[in-house]
RNA sequence: GCGAGAGUGGCGGAAUUGGUAGACGCACUGGAUUUAGGUUCCAGCGCCGAAAGGCAUGUGGGUUCGAGUCCCUCCUUUCGCACCA
C-alpha cells in the first residue's frame, strides 16, 4: 500500500474501473425497489460552478448511499441546453449558440467525470437537441388541441433603440441593459398554457409532498386561492354611453365584501379599457397613461413605484347605495391580476388609504375597530382587521362571514355578482421574440389563420448556425426558416418565428431521463422510474421552475402519457452558494460586471468590504453586495483549481462538511486545505493498520473500557451517519461524528490482537460510512482492508446491538435551572434513586445553601432539575 | 411593496422533541519533531474575573422549573416576484 495519500493517481485509476464496468448504469427493472434522484440539470453556461459541485455532490452521497442500502438507483444527467446566454455569448464572440453550447457540454461533462459522480451517462440528453425538442412541440400541439394553449396578447419590456423585446434581466433600472434607453411597455399575440385550470389541484396535492414547508408555502401564496366576491359597480348613464362595451359596468372582485358600504372610489390599472376610453377626450390623462407605460414590467418595479393615479371623470354607481363614485386610473393597480380593477375603500385598505390621503379622497370607515376611535390622521394596522359591521346600513352588526354572506346575497338578487374563488396565478406565457429555443410549431397563414404543423413534420428544426445582432430575433430575419406553405391550404405562409420559454424544456425531461432514444415522448420505462423519489436543486426555483413541471406532468397524465399526479415525491431545496459582487456603470448607461479576481478589493478592519478597483483600468468599481454566483454577475467560482491541487474527493469533502445543503454559503476558499488534510490522515490511519497486518474484524471476545467505549461509539456513529444520510440530509453532522469517532480510535493505546480486531472493524466501516462523500479513496482503501472485493458492492454497516448497552448513564444536575454538577447513575436507577442521589451531590449541597427544594424534575436519562 | 427563509466565538458551523450553548473543523497562540519551509504530533483557544463565579445565541419584551429553540416587537440580510436559468 502507498504511504502517501495521492489522489491524483487514485482518482482516474477507480473512475476507469467504474467506466469500464459500467458501474452506475441503472437497470430498468429490478427485483430491489427503485430510488430514482435527480438533480436539477444545470445551464451549460461554460464551466461548473461551486453551486453545481454542491448540488451533484449531494445527489451522489444519497445515491451510494441508497445503493448500499439496497436499492435500484439511477442518477441521471441532461443540459439546460436553450436560453439567452447562448445568444449573448454568440453575439460578443461571433460564435453560433449551437456551437458555444456543445464546446460547453463537452468540458463540463469532463469535470462532471472528474468529480465521479455515479451518473448513468447512456440517459444523457441536452435540451437543444431535436430529438428531445420535438416533444415540446408534438406536446403544445396535443394540448392545443384540448384548449389548454391558446393565444391572446401580453405585455413585454420593449427596447426603442435596438428595436427589441428585452429580459426583465436586461431591463435595470428601467433602461435597457444595452442601449441604456428607458424601456417601454408594448402590447403583442403570445401563446399561453392554461396552469390556471389545474390551480386547484397544485394547491390541494401539495399537502401530501415531502417538500420543505416553506415551499410548499411559497406555492400557495403564489397560486394565491382566495375566496371572495365579484360584482358589477354599474355604469351611471354617461359613461355607459361613452364605454358602450356590452358590460352593464365596471367589474372588480375583492375578498372583503364586508366592507362594500366603505366604497368611496373605484380603480383601474393604466391599460384598463376605461383607462383609455376616459383618455380620448382628457389630454392629461392621455399623457399619464403614457408615463405608464415608460418603465419595464417587473412586478418588484411596479409595486414599489410612487403610488400615482388621475381621476377619469367618468363614474359609476354604487350597488345598494346608487351613489356615484369616481372611476379613477392608479398605477398600483394590476391589469394581469383579476379584472384591472378594484373598489377602494380606504377607510380599510392600506393602499386605498394611503392613496386617498393623497389625493384628498373621501375615508369612510365601516367595520368595528377593536371598540376604539377611528381616526383618518394615519394608517393603523388594525384599520384592516375582520370586525363587526358598522355606519353600514342593513349590514349592521354583521360580522365578517355574516356581512360577505349577506352582501353576496344582496348582489346576487341584483344580478350584478356572486361569490367567486379568484387566484393570483396567472396563464403561463410561453411565446419568446429569440432565436435560441424550440420553435413553436405553428404556421400562420393569411387565409386560415395559426395552423398546427403536422406530425410528421414534426421536428420544426432550429437552425443553429445563425448569429444575432441584438436586434430582434435572428427566425425572423431568415426567410429560409420562416417561409413556408399553409398545411391546410397549402398557400404561401409563414412560421411562427417565436420560441418556447425554456422553462418548457425543464418541465418533463427528468421523464425523458427513464427512456432514451424512445421513438415517443416516454414510453414504458417511465412508468417504473416515475415519480422522483429525490430531488434536488436550488431554493431559486421553489416556485416557478417546480410549478411548471408539477402542471406540466398533470397535464401528461390527463393526456394518458403519464400515470403519475406528482412529479417530485420529495424535494431538498439546496441553499445558494454566494459571493461579493461588483459593478460599473457604462457610458451608454449599461452595465457592466467584474468578477472577483479582476479587482483589488478594498475591506475595513472587521473584514468588511468597502470598495475595489479594477486591475485592467486602475479605476473604481462600485460593491453591489452579496449575491448569488451567477455567469451574469461574473461573480462564480470555478471549482477547478480545486481537483488540481487537492483531487475531487476533496472538493466533494469539503462542500459537504462546510454546511448543512439547505444553508446559503458565503463562498470562502480558506478551509478546503483542513478537509485534504483529513483525508490524508484517514490514509495515514489505514496504512499505519494495513502494514501491521490485516485481520478479521472483531466478532467476540472479551473487551477492556477503552474498546468498548470505542465500539460504543463506533455503533452510535453508524446509526447517527446513516439517519444523517438518509432522513435529515444533513451531511455536515455526519461527517464530523465520523471524525469525534477516529478521534476516539487513535486515542486507542492497547495493541492487542483483539484491539486489532477492533481496529480493522473500525477502519472498514469509517471507509464505509464515508464512502459516499469521497468514493475515490474510499475505494481505494476498501481494497487494502479487504483485498479482492470491491466497495461499490458493500452494503450499509450493521449496527452490533450489543455494542450499544450501557451500563451507567451520565446526568446533569442543576440547580434552579443553572448547571451544578454531574451524576453517573446506575442504567437501572428509579427516579426516586436519581432524586436522592442528585441531592446528595457535594457542589449541589453548596448551592442548596441549605433551603429546601421546592420541586424535583427528572428528565429521563438527561438530567435533574432542583428548583428552591 | 408582497411572499418565504436566515442571524450562535475571529471564521464555517453543532445543539434532531423546550433540557449541559459552542460538538466537529478552519484560523490563531505556545511547545515537540524537522537543516529550513511544509508535514506530523501535543497543549490552549466565547467574554469579564486572581479565583469563586458572573455574562453570553441580531434588538427589546413575554411564556416556562428550564428558551439558541415557543410567542410578540424591531433591526440586518438572502431568495422569489411570472422574459436569467
Amino acid at each position: 500500500m502507498e504511504s502517501q495519500y495521492q489522489p491524483r493517481a487514485i482518482e482516474p485509476q477507480v473512475q476507469k474501473q467504474w467506466a469500464d464496468t459500467r458501474a452506475f448504469v441503472a437497470p430498468d427493472a429490478s427485483p430491489k425497489p427503485k430510488y430514482y434522484c435527480v438533480s436539477m440539470l444545470p445551464y451549460p453556461s461554460g464551466k461548473l460552478h461551486m453551486g453545481h459541485v454542491r448540488n451533484y455532490t449531494i445527489n451522489d452521497a444519497l445515491y451510494h448511499f441508497m445503493r448500499m442500502k439496497g436499492f435500484n438507483v439511477l442518477m441521471p444527467m441532461g443540459w439546460d441546453a436553450f436560453g439567452l446566454p447562448a445568444e449573448n455569448a454568440a453575439m460578443a464572440n461571433g460564435v453560433p449558440p449551437g456551437q458555444w453550447t456543445r464546446d460547453n457540454i463537452a468540458y463540463m461533462k469532463k469535470q462532471c467525470q472528474a468529480m465521479g459522480w455515479a451518473i448513468d451517462w447512456t440517459r444523457e440528453l441536452a435540451t437543444c437537441s431535436p430529438d428531445y425538442y420535438r416533444w415540446n412541440q408534438w406536446f403544445f400541439l396535443r394540448l392545443w388541441e384540448k384548449g389548454l394553449v391558446y393565444k391572446k396578447t401580453g405585455t413585454v419590456n420593449w427596447d426603442p433603440v435596438d428595436m427589441t423585446v428585452l429580459a426583465n434581466e436586461q431591463v435595470i433600472d428601467g433602461r435597457g441593459w444595452r442601449t441604456g434607453a428607458v424601456v417601454e411597455k408594448r402590447e403583442i399575440p403570445m401563446w399561453y398554457m392554461r396552469i390556471t385550470q389545474y390551480a386547484d389541484e397544485l394547491v390541494d396535492s401539495l399537502d401530501g409532498l415531502g417538500w420543505p414547508e416553506q415551499v410548499k408555502q411559497m406555492q400557495r401564496n403564489w397560486i394565491g386561492r382566495s375566496y371572495g366576491v365579484e360584482f358589477t359597480l354599474p355604469y351611471d348613464e354617461m359613461t355607459a354611453k361613452r364605454m358602450n362595451d356590452g358590460k352593464q359596468g365596471l367589474v372588480v372582485f375583492t375578498t372583503r365584501a364586508d366592507t362594500i358600504m366603505g366604497i368611496t372610489f373605484a380603480a383601474v390599472a393604466a391599460e384598463h379599457p376605461l383607462a383609455a376610453e376616459a383618455a380620448k377626450t382628457n389630454p392629461k390623462l392621455a399623457a399619464f397613461l403614457e408615463e405608464c407605460k415608460l418603465g419595464g414590467v417587473q412586478e418588484a418595479d411596479l409595486a414599489t413605484q410612487e403610488k400615482k393615479g388621475l381621476p377619469t371623470g367618468l363614474f359609476v354607481t354604487h350597488p345598494f347605495t346608487k351613489e356615484k363614485v369616481e372611476v379613477w386610473v392608479g398605477n398600483y393597480v394590476l391589469m394581469s391580476y383579476g379584472s384591472g380593477a378594484v373598489m377602494a375603500v380606504p377607510g380599510h385598505d392600506e393602499r386605498d388609504f394611503a392613496f386617498a390621503k393623497q389625493y384628498g379622497l373621501e375615508i369612510k370607515p365601516v367595520i368595528d375597530v377593536g371598540g376604539q376611535q377611528y381616526s383618518t390622521d394615519a394608517w393603523q394596522p388594525r384599520y384592516e382587521q375582520r370586525g363587526v359591521n358598522v355606519n353600514s346600513g342593513k349590514y349592521n352588526g354583521l360580522s365578517f362571514d355574516a356581512a360577505i354572506d349577506a352582501v353576496a346575497k344582496d348582489l346576487e338578487a341584483l344580478g350584478l355578482g356572486k361569490k367567486r374563488v379568484q387566484y393570483r396565478l396567472r396563464d403561463w406565457g410561453i411565446s419568446r421574440q429569440r432565436y435560441w429555443g424550440t420553435p413553436i410549431p405553428i404556421v400562420q397563414c393569411a387565409r386560415c389563420g395559426d395552423v398546427a404543423v403536422p406530425d410528421d413534420q414534426l421536428p420544426v428544426v432550429l437552425p443553429d448556425n445563425l448569429v444575432p445582432d441584438g436586434s430582434g430575433s435572428p427566425l425572423a430575419k431568415t426567410p429560409s426558416f420562416f417561409e413556408t406553405r399553409c398545411p391546410k391550404c397549402h398557400g404561401p405562409a409563414r412560421r411562427d418565428t417565436d420560441t418556447m420559454d425554456t422553462f418548457v424544456d425543464s418541465s418533463w425531461y427528468f421523464l425523458r431521463y427513464t427512456c432514451p432514444g424512445a421513438p415517443s415522448m416516454v414510453d414504458e420505462r417511465a412508468q417504473y422510474w416515475a415519480p422522483l423519489d429525490m430531488y434536488i436543486g436550488g431554493i431559486e426555483h421553489a416556485i416557478l421552475h417546480l410549478l411548471y413541471a408539477r402542471f406540466w406532468t398533470k397535464a401528461m397524465r390527463d393526456l394518458g402519457l403519464a400515470k403519475i399526479d406528482e412529479p417530485f415525491t420529495n424535494l431538498l431545496t439546496q441553499g445558494m452558494v454566494l459571493n461579493h459582487i461588483f459593478s460599473r456603470r457604462t457610458d451608454k448607461g449599461g452595465i457592466e460586471y467584474f468578477a472577483p479576481e479582476e479587482l483589488d478589493i478594498t475591506a475595513d478592519e472587521e473584514g468588511k468590504v468597502q470598495g475595489a478597483t479594477a486591475r485592467k483600468d486602475g479605476k473604481p468599481v462600485s460593491y453591489d453586495g452579496i449575491g448569488t454566483m451567477s455567469k451574469s454577475k461574473r461573480n462564480g467560482v470555478d471549482p477547478q483549481d480545486m481537483i488540481e491541487r487537492y483531487g475531487a474527493d476533496t472538493a466533494r469533502f469539503y462542500v459537504m462538511q462546510a454546511s448543512p445543503p439547505t444553508d446559503t454559503v458565503l463562498w470562502s476558499d480558506e478551509s478546503v486545505e483542513g478537509s485534504f488534510k483529513f483525508l490524508r490522515r484517514l490514509w495515514t490511519m489505514v496504512h499505519d493498520h494495513v502494514s501491521a497486518g490485516i485481520v478479521p474484524r472483531y466478532a467476540n471476545g472479551e473487551l477492556n473500557k477503552e474498546l468498548r467505549d470505542l465500539r460504543f461509539k463506533l455503533h452510535r456513529t453508524i446509526d447517527k451517519v446513516a439517519d444523517d444520510y438518509g432522513r435529515r440530509m444533513q451531511f455536515n453532522t455526519a461527517i464530523a461524528a465520523v471524525r469525534e469517532m477516529l478521534n476516539l480510535y487513535t486515542d486507542m493505546k492497547d495493541r492487542s490482537p483483539v484491539a486489532r480486531a477492533v481496529a480493522q472493524e473500525v477502519l472498514e466501516d469509517a471507509v464505509l460510512l464515508l464512502s459516499p462523500i469521497v468514493p475515490h479513496a474510499a475505494s481505494a482503501l476498501w481494497s487494502e482492508l479487504r483485498p479482492g472485493t470491491a466497495l461499490l458492492e458493500q452494503p450499509w454497516p450493521a449496527v452490533d446491538a450489543s455494542a450499544l448497552v450501557q451500563d451507567t448513564i451520565a446526568l446533569v444536575v442543576q440547580v434552579n435551572g443553572k448547571l451544578r454538577g454531574h451524576l453517573d447513575v446506575p442504567a437501572s436507577a428509579s427516579r426516586e434513586q436519581v432524586e436522592a442521589m442528585a441531592l446528595a451531590d457535594v457542589t449541589v449541597q453548596k448551592f442548596l445553601e441549605g433551603k429546601t427544594p421546592k420541586k424535583i424534575i427528572v428528565v429521563p436519562g438527561r438530567l435533574v432539575n432542583i428548583v428552591v
